[in-house]
DNA sequence: GATGAATGAGCCTTCATTCAT
DNA sequence: TATGAATGAAGGCTCATTCAT
């Protein structure tokens, strides 16, 4: 097999714990599995991770980050509230089914006690400027005057299912069920 | 220990099961242990169940058949169709909130290879009165006209998220917060 | 290969890691071959002890143990310094050097962190009664007025050197060198 | 860090190594470990030392020449034959003392089968000298009548004791228990 | 000379499963 | 029915050693 990179190895690492983790859970990624995957041997992952741990917690917070970037992509805190909720929300749901892996991993990862407490706070910490959003609408008489949890739970949350649901089935969602899909959205939190 | 008549047994393994899998995930209930939780040899628990994974797919399938119980229950096909829906919604929290480890474990097992596809499959006939009454929601023009993934995405897969949330915090769902809950729930579905 | 009865299972475990300690040091002797040195699997290992600590302890503290008997075979604070003191040097030097096996693996086990401190100082109240006796001969001005660490060194730690020396060049001691190094051992601590 | 010279460097290893090993015994002290230790790579080490055995025993055969230099010095074979056994007998006792790190490595070393025993005899010569005067000594009719291996059992044999116990407790040996000790280590062997 | 990434054999340990009793 | 000793196949991890740069 071609030599690779440092860099890249490591970024082949991860993502051969990321197909491998998805397709079968974690019981199916055995460090021996994830290194023979990518050609190396088992002993190298130990080059760029302490553990085994490390390595999924590291491929968590990394795919944390990266949703956090595209989530807030072409959004602005100046923008009117739901115009800025639907920037995010339409961000999420692409993010969802355009990687689908990614999205998948990070549910697997929610359900173990491999994943430390502390990565998982890393990863709350991204969606920040949603609640921002929020409190703002709130302010403004736009949004129900709920707590954060409930509006998460009615308007974001949904979109792993929903996303979930396409992507087992291979099936496209059309614009007009997501135009649908966001107009539920909205209506569950909206005055 | 005190001998347990055959059937006991056999639900003794079940419960054991359901409550290590739930404290630290299935990588914490060997089988050994499992049954020295109950008093009895590892190799009974052969008796009951052909192996491991038949012991969990009996597990999740009974739970799942638990939960429709109580989920259905009080409900009627007579009813108007906000009130059979917020009938089934409400009994739906109520099961999440008094058997967190039921739930826990159920969402445990739809990652996991360990459970059957055809499980998973038994798990979903179980809300088909509830689909049948969205349809006759959408017939009268009074629940949106969308796919029923959809319509589950926003307005019960939502449940899951929030009872999480109380009972990993311990806190209380305050009579207020559910029914704004509800509102939330019957606003994105609602026409 | 014969089928053992457990406790003679347990026994046999115990010697194969003192016979494959011995034979080439802690190195030599992983648990696979301790296992298959006896014809049982490696995991039968672990139905007798914790994990390869404790079998190394507990094969300490029990040759620790037989040592002390042994030791003091004989012995009775009755009996006049001199005659004590010989009584429980000849035991000593015999253990030595019918048990050579035993003796190495103790004197390997000092310097490994694999024996806990608290084996060790198990270990040390074996000799207590020599300690008292001593004390004894102190008081009757017949044994110098030195700590017992150093009556220990001139009298009783020299045995394991001459024990060595001639086990490995599998001669025999003879009576006369026997006289002659108790004579040495006596002469070193008594006044 | 400084760049070394090759001769350093060399040094520099052993030095390292030694105090490695020390502080947790063989399993303490990898070579990577080692590398480190004196900030150089692993693979450097094998430009001075064909692989670990090598330098174990480079270590192992330099300690002892250390050891036989010190523990001669001020020593004449003219000397009477008492005041040249003080000589050593205290030279060996305080480079037991002064260095009682190399004194632990050598111990550790004489039960690893990592030190041939080759390496082990190049050790042995070093004490000639000390045989000579014994012998010296036996004609003169001043030390007991008995074989090498019994004198040095009892005279200097047990030094390694009596030093790893102060050194181990942090204690300093005070000027009366050492000349109490060498009263014990003389009337040991003398007639 | 020097590096350090890479290897692969080997170690300890766990665990689902079997089977003689 | 019930037991629990025994198995053996993994799994995670370490480390002496090599080699392209």
């Amino acid at each position: 097999m071609v030599r690779l990179k440092t860099d890249d190895k490591r970024a082949a690492i991860l993502k051969a714990t990321l197909r491998l983790v998805n397709s079968n859970g974690f019981h199916a990624a055995p460090m021996a599995k994830i290194a023979s995957e990518i050609g190396i041997s088992a002993g190298t992952i130990y080059l760029y991770f302490q553990n085994k741990e490390d390595l999924i917690n590291t491929l968590y917070r990394e795919l944390k980050a990266r949703f956090a970037t595209k989530a807030l992509q072409g959004f602005s805190p100046d923008m009117p509230v739901k115009k800025g909720f639907e920037t995010i929300w339409r961000n999420i749901l692409q993010y969802k089914i355009s990687e689908p892996e990614e999205a998948v991993f990070i549910e697997q990862c929610d359900n173990t006690p491999m994943v430390t407490d502390v990565s998982r706070e890393v990863g709350l910490k991204s969606v920040q400027p949603l609640f921002d959003l929020w409190e703002q609408g709130q302010r403004e008489g736009i949004i129900k005057p709920v707590c954060r949890q409930t509006l998460f739970a009615f308007s974001l949350f949904p979109i792993i299912y929903l996303a979930n649901i396409y992507t087992k089935a291979s099936k496209e969602l059309s614009a007009e069920t997501i135009d649908a899909a966001f107009g539920a959205s909205w209506d569950a939190i909206r005055m």
